[in-house]
DNA sequence: GCATAATACGGACTGTTAGTCCGGTTGTCA
DNA sequence: TGACAACCGGACTAACAGTCCGTATTATGC
């Protein structure tokens, strides 16, 4: 066992706890309605347990949320156009922006948890992840469209795409998947231009 | 007194938990670090007449929140051009974006615990507020410029003043109140523009 | 002024939650 | 197999929103 393995029962905890937190994320109205007991409860582990393992319900979210978005995010570092680095800025930014509606729609319970209960004074447009898919896009869009603006720019695609708003366009406005991904796109388009 | 008149204690204590209220949130890092019973402190005044008076916490921030609105939606529904009704629409839409983010910024501490603590269920997007400014925007952007689209665009143009957003482009990206105005009238101009 | 009833007051109380702590247990390795 | 490090569980704490009811204040009729 190598120093940064974890042991057989640790680590057997630390799926089952990600695994039930999903299930009740997914199955609740509202994040606010899963409690660290209620996740601790169906993972068939102690409180100490969960918290030892994840220090807060915070991080518990957000690694909840790095798994879901691993796929895309190694699409985005080294796929194929028009995700990966090889695609035209322009495209390569709208299929960006395309992606992440994609899987906050299909993630909706755990993007509203990540935006909503991050923590006293933690703002998602701080986040690591958030940082990183600004900084990227920020840096397409300099390359391509508008150098001045293009941080301006990306922080307002991204806000376009913000889960409690794609979630209001689903549940209250009965707006399709499709309908949202195809008003995103030429809304998006239509903003990178000039 | 008649029968919807307030009895003098009731009012008095109405203005001192509003003014109290409006003072923590103001002088708070984040509105999660004021409690409903520092706000009763603050007033000097029992836990019970705090929630007597206002039900539940998303309703005080609410009625904050409708207080500082309350003189801009007084311009947009009967002031003059370019908020008031009688402005050309394209310029209205605009207009009303613009100082919607001068009240945010003015009063980012009420807008966060706004957009923040709702309440477990309860998005922005259900408020009557933004339901209302949502309507009116819709409204001018069909009448002028995109009939089939613009419930969408309205959607996307209010995501590009969210309190927390503005927040982060002041406190973190160092913009200026003028740069982020001037930023987002440019970008509302071209959303608006064929 | 004063009696009276309606109204409002305050703070002790409840229920729920995130997060901590430590005595006991289990897995790993020699 | 034995020893020890890592891990486990759930009782515990602190803090919070919201409730309740005995007491105090206010308006009103006389």
């Amino acid at each position: 066992m190598t120093v940064q393995d974890e042991r057989a029962d640790a680590a057997r905890n630390r799926r089952a706890i990600l695994e039930a937190a999903n299930q009740l994320f997914a199955s609740s109205h509202s994040p606010r309605d899963v409690s660290m007991d209620d996740i601790a409860a169906a993972a068939g582990v102690g409180k100490g347990t969960l918290f030892r393992r994840f220090g807060d319900r915070a991080s518990l979210v957000r690694q909840l949320y790095a798994i879901r978005l691993a796929p895309l995010r190694e699409k985005i570092e080294s796929g194929p156009p028009p995700l990966g680095p090889t695609a035209a800025p322009r495209e390569r930014v709208a299929a960006i922006i395309d992606a992440l509606a994609l899987v906050k729609l299909q993630n909706s319970h755990l993007m509203l948890a990540l935006e909503e209960g991050g923590g006293p004074a933690s703002s998602v447009y701080q986040s690591p992840d958030y940082l990183a898919v600004h900084g990227l896009l920020a840096d397409l869009i300099a390359a391509d469209i508008d150098r001045h603006r293009a941080a301006w720019i990306a922080h307002m695609l991204l806000a376009c795409v913000r889960a409690d708003l794609l979630r209001h366009l689903v549940e209250v406005d009965r707006m399709s998947h499709a309908k949202i991904r195809a008003n995103l796109i030429d809304f998006v388009e239509r903003t990178l231009s000039p």
